[in-house]
DNA sequence: AATTGTGAAACACTTCACAGCC
DNA sequence: GGCTGTGAAGTGTTTCACAATT
């Protein structure tokens, strides 16, 4: 499952900006290799997204590019890390340090340096006091503390779905107000706080439907593709 | 980032096949603690999604309530189940046992029986041999082995983007016509496979708007919620 | 000549409002 | 009276088509 909700300015669609992370790791991955520019057709190319809905989804934040050449991919880079609010670092809690929590903390810690991952809580006392990737797990005890003190405002949760209501909160209660939830639960927070549900059992089973889907349809004699 | 590709009805939407699941999920739920009948508003209580939603999704199907009642948790539930094609046990391969692939591996097979992991495959000499909660780690030479053996329509796919697409053409090759792709690429498939695609940094980084722009807003004085 | 930026049209999805049924 | 099922209205998103710019 996945869906957003809480405070949006109104006038930019959700949907893109969900889009500009993808352009971002592209435009990335072009300037490492030293392309400098691109247009919106190899953008294209390469998310799978449309460049009409590229250069729409980009308008809504300016005009990045140049008429009859493409995008500058440094420049766009850096005005889309400014937008998406990564041209600093933004510090992050992991709560829930599972086999998922563990997976999800040692992938981005080793891998970006934009959102950090700084703060990992879990209850098992056999985990605290040990660390991940050089981040030192600490009790959920510890959260009302850590979270202020370095400036935390978004999370990650990966407890189970019965203690993942309690850990939502807690963090709302001391300034977190964006959470990617993992637990299998709604989380019932506060008006301007977003929260993006992962539910993987949920994408499992939703994938389901298109193999049997297709069975149906090649059952019925339809043709595919 | 997340999209979906591929071959569709057309009559369904999307977003609403995305939803059973989730539906799914608290129906079997409120089963568990022997309630027999749910309206609409408490499912939308429970879910985050409004009760009109949730009788259209269902009406998309058929109409499975009773007016002036509700409906009934174990019909609805097994009616759910048939749809996403969960009523018989659904074969899946996991491509990738790094620590994201273990994760989603012992999670998949301790929780459920419906969409079941059957064969994980990983390139490492040293994981090849042992196992998962059971599910031995096969080489991914042996993949065009036991996909077809073992039926499998489905795959997750947990290796690194370099290897990503290579091994989502020979398990299209093999039969699988529906991914869930954590590789932060874009995979090329032939139309009729589904694609779904969760990049987690790129989650991440779309959370990092809704944090900063909370601030922006701040910023300028408005309040929000 | 090529490619962006953008109103307008088309399409998809959600919400409204109420008829229909228990 | 209460709750489902559903056309119609409303909203959000994508695509079209082309003028603007280099």
């Amino acid at each position: 499952m996945r869906s957003g909700r809480g405070a949006r300015s109104g006038r930019v669609p959700d949907a893109a900006v969900r889009r500009l992370p993808v352009y971002l790791r592209v435009l990335e991955d072009l300037r490492q290799r030293e392309i400098d520019i691109v247009s919106s057709a190899e953008l294209a190319r390469r998310t799978g997204f449309s460049s009409e809905q590229i250069r729409k989804d980009l308008t809504y934040f300016g005009a990045f590019g140049t008429r009859g050449v493409g995008y500058r991919t440094e420049t766009l880079s850096i005005q889309l890390r400014e937008i998406l609010g990564l041209d600093r670092e933004v510090p992050a809690a992991l709560v829930g340090a599972g086999n998922l929590g563990t997976a999800l903390a040692r992938y981005n810690i080793l891998r970006h340096r934009d959102v950090r991952i700084v703060g990992i809580f879990d209850n098992d006392p056999q985990k605290v006091g040990t660390s991940i990737e050089g981040v030192p797990i600490l009790a959920t005890d510890d959260l009302e503390k850590v979270v202020p003190e370095q400036g935390i405002r978004m999370a990650v949760i990966t407890v189970p779905a019965e203690a993942a209501q309690e850990m939502a909160s807690r963090l709302v209660q001391v300034g977190v107000e964006a959470i990617l939830n993992f637990s299998p639960t709604q989380l019932r927070v506060p008006p301007g706080v977003y929260v993006q549900n992962i539910d993987l059992s949920i994408e499992l089973r939703s994938l389901a439907y298109y193999v049997s889907a297709g069975r149906r349809q090649e059952d019925m004699g339809s043709t595919r593709g």
